[in-house]
DNA sequence: GAAAGTAAATACCAATTAGTATGTTTTAAT
DNA sequence: ATTAAAACATACTAATTGGTATTTACTTTC
C-alpha cells in the first residue's frame, strides 16, 4: 500500500514546516508552498481543504512529536535511576543530547511560530499547542513535588513555575539562536536550567 | 510644535506595533493597519516609503527603548549597591517590579514577533534585533566576571552564556504566557533566573 | 495674503492571495 | 479489461495585497 497520496500530503507538511519556521504562517502562500513542493493547486487542496486545515494539521502532527519524545525521554529517564532528583536531571540530558551536535539551521518551535499570530488561529489551535505546555507543567511539577519531598529544597519554590521552567529554556533558547545564529545556545541554556535544579535540591 | 504630522506617525508605530503583536508582520496589512488607526493610505504612505520601512522604524524605536531600559536599570542597580552579586539581583528585581502588576494583554516582544519571520527582513534587520540581545550579553557577562571573581561560582559556567539566560528568560516566558494565557508567568521565570544567579554565587 | 511646503484623502493599478470548477492521469479493485 | 475512485493538473475567479498618481486641505513663513 504505501499510499502514494499519502507521501505527497507528508512532503506538503514537511515543506510547509520548514518554510512556516522560516517565514511564519502568514508569511507563507499557498502558491509559495507548492511550488517548492513542486505541485500545483489541485494537488494541495485535494489533500488539504483551506490553508487553516493545512495548518491545524501541521500543528497536531508537530504536537503529537513532542509529546511522543516527552513521554519517551521521561520514562527513559525514570528507568535509568530511582532517585526523582536524578530523573529530572537525566530527563534534561537527555534533550540535551538531542540538541549537542545541532549547527545549522538554527532550532525552530512551530509553537512560538503560531504564538506570534495567535490571533489568527482559534480556540481549538491555542488547546492543541497548549497540550505539550500542559503535560510538561503536570508531570515535570509532580516529579519536582517528589523531589521537595525527599530533599528539602534550599529556596521556597513554586513546583509549576519551575516545571514551565523547561518549555521556557526551549522556546527563550530558540529565539537567541535564530536572531543571533548561534546554534549551542539551546544546549547552553537546557545546561543553565538543569544546573539550577540540581542547586535547588542537592543536599 | 508638537508637529502635528508627527504624533500621527507616532499612532501609525503604536497600532502596528500592537497589531504586530497579534497578528505577525506578515499578518498585518497595510489596509488593515490604516483602517485601524483611522486613516487612508494616502496618509500611510506619506509617512512610511513602504511597509518593510514601517517595520525598520518600529523594530529601531523598540530597539532603542529596550536598550535605553536595559541601561537606566544597569545604572540604578549599580549605584544601589556596591557588591556585583547585589547590582545582578537588583537589576533583575528591577524589571520583575515591571511585570509584577500587570495581567492583559500577555507581555509579547517585536524581536521574537520578527525572529519568527526572519527570512522576510534583510541583515540590517536582525542587526538592529541584535542590538539589546548583544548588549546585554557584553554588559551582564562583564557583572558576572566581577561576581566570579569575587564570589568563587559553585559550579563551572560560561559567564556569556549565563548572561544570555537573562534574554531567554524573558523570550521563553512570554511564549508561554501568550499561549496559556497566564500574565505572571514572566514574573516567575525571572524569579527563577534571580534564584539561579544567588544560588551561584551566594557563599 | 501669496508662496511653499506638509499632511492627508481619493482613486486607481498590477500583482498576489486563497479558493473553485473542471478537467486528466494514475492507481487499485473487481 | 472495466470501473471507480483517488491523485494531480489546468484554468479560472473574486478579493486583497502593497504601492502610485493626483488632488485637496492645512500650516507655516515671508
Amino acid at each position: 500500500m504505501a499510499g502514494k497520496g499519502e507521501e505527497t500530503r507528508t512532503r506538503i507538511l514537511d515543506a510547509a514546516q520548514a518554510m512556516i519556521l522560516d517565514h511564519g504562517y502568514a508569511g507563507v502562500s499557498v502558491d509559495q508552498l507548492i511550488s517548492g513542493v513542486g505541485l500545483t493547486k489541485g494537488a494541495f487542496f485535494h489533500h488539504f481543504k483551506s490553508k487553516k486545515d493545512l495548518a491545524r494539521t501541521l500543528i497536531k502532527r508537530y504536537a503529537n512529536d513532542g509529546v511522543q519524545l516527552f513521554e519517551e525521554n521521561l520514562v527513559r529517564a525514570k528507568k535509568l535511576s530511582d532517585d526523582p532528583l536524578q530523573q529530572f536531571l537525566i530527563f534534561i540530558g537527555l534533550y540535551e543530547e538531542l540538541f549537542e551536535g545541532l549547527s545549522e539551521p538554527y532550532p525552530g518551535c512551530l509553537f512560538a511560530s503560531y504564538a506570534m499570530e495567535m490571533q489568527q488561529f482559534d480556540e481549538e489551535m491555542r488547546a492543541i499547542i497548549n497540550i505539550e505546555f500542559e503535560l510538561s507543567r503536570k508531570e515535570l511539577s509532580a516529579l519536582i513535588r517528589q523531589i521537595s519531598h525527599r530533599y528539602s529544597p534550599r529556596i521556597k519554590l513554586a513546583p509549576v513555575s519551575l516545571a514551565d521552567g523547561f518549555m521556557a529554556a526551549f522556546e527563550g533558547a530558540f529565539i537567541l539562536s535564530k536572531s543571533l545564529q548561534e546554534a549551542d545556545i539551546t544546549v547552553q541554556q537546557l545546561r543553565h536550567y538543569k544546573n539550577y535544579v540540581e542547586l535547588v535540591f542537592k543536599p
